[in-house]
DNA sequence: GAGCTCCCCTAGAATGTCAATGGGAAAGCT
DNA sequence: AGCTTTCCCATTGACATTCTAGGGGAGCTC
C-alpha cells in the first residue's frame, strides 16, 4: 500500500500559469489540451497543468483581453477552441517574464546570499 | 493624482514565504518583525512581507512543528516572540529549496527553450 | 503627553489551484 | 457493430495562501 500519494500542496506556483500559457502561445495558436501537453513535455513532466486549472485560466485570460479564441478542428479532427495571443497578451507576457526574473533573482539572493560586505 | 496604485495582485508567489522564513532563521533566532525586515532588505525591497501574511505563516509553521518560539526582549527593549528552527524545519527547508530549484529550472526551460533537437 | 517606531495579532475578502465529475465525439480495435 | 481509449471542453466545491484593513500595547524622544 503506502500509496505514495502526491503532496496535497499546489503543484504550480500561483501566478506562473498565465505566463506559461502566454509563452506557449508565442509558438502560434493552440487549443487548451495542446497547451497543457506542451507545458508538461517542455518541462519534462515537472509542470503538470490540471484541467481544472487550465480552463479557468484560459477563460479569465480571455476575459482580460490577453488571448482570443476561434473554433476549429484539432489534428485529430475534433472540435477545439484555438487560442491566439493578442497584443495585450504579448505585453503581459513581457511584463510577467520580467517580474518573474526579478522575483527569482530576489529569492536567490536570500537563499544564496552574496558575499557579505566588510 | 494617478496614484500609481500597486497591482492588486499578490506580491509574493504562494508557497515561497515559508521557505524564506525558514531560510532567514538559519541565521539564528529572530522575531517576526525582524524576519520581515530581513527578507525585505536582503531582497533589496523586491520581497515585501505584509504582517497579515507573516504572522499567520509563523503560526501555521509552528503548528506544523517547523519552528518554535520563546518570548524575549528585542534590541529596542520590547517584548518579542523569538522563533527558532526545529530539526523538522531544517528538513523542510532543504526539501522546499530543492523543490524551488527544480521548479525554477522547469519554468526556465519553457521560457528559454533549449536548442531544439534535430 | 503627543507622536513615532516597534511588535503582536486577527477577520474578511480575493485569488488561484486542485480533485472530482460530467459530457461528447473521433479513432482504433476486435 | 460495439467497445474502449483518447481527445477536448467545462464546472463545482474544497482548500490554502495572501492581502487589506483593522486593533492593541509598550518604549522612546521631545
Amino acid at each position: 500500500m503506502a500509496k505514495k500519494k502526491a503532496q496535497k500542496r499546489t503543484e504550480l506556483l500561483q501566478g506562473t500559469l498565465d505566463m506559461l500559457i502566454l509563452k506557449t502561445l508565442t509558438n502560434g495558436k493552440a487549443h487548451g489540451y495542446t497547451i497543457a501537453r506542451h507545458i508538461q513535455r517542455a518541462s519534462s513532466d515537472v509542470l503538470v497543468v490540471e484541467e481544472g486549472s487550465l480552463y479557468p485560466a484560459l477563460h479569465r485570460m480571455e476575459r482580460r483581453g490577453m488571448i482570443e479564441h476561434e473554433w476549429g478542428l484539432s489534428d485529430s479532427n475534433r472540435r477545439a477552441k484555438f487560442y491566439r495571443l493578442t497584443p495585450t497578451g504579448r505585453k503581459q507576457l513581457t511584463a510577467e517574464t520580467k517580474r518573474w526574473d526579478h522575483f527569482v533573482n530576489a529569492i536567490s539572493n536570500i537563499l544564496n546570499p552574496p558575499a557579505t560586505e566588510v
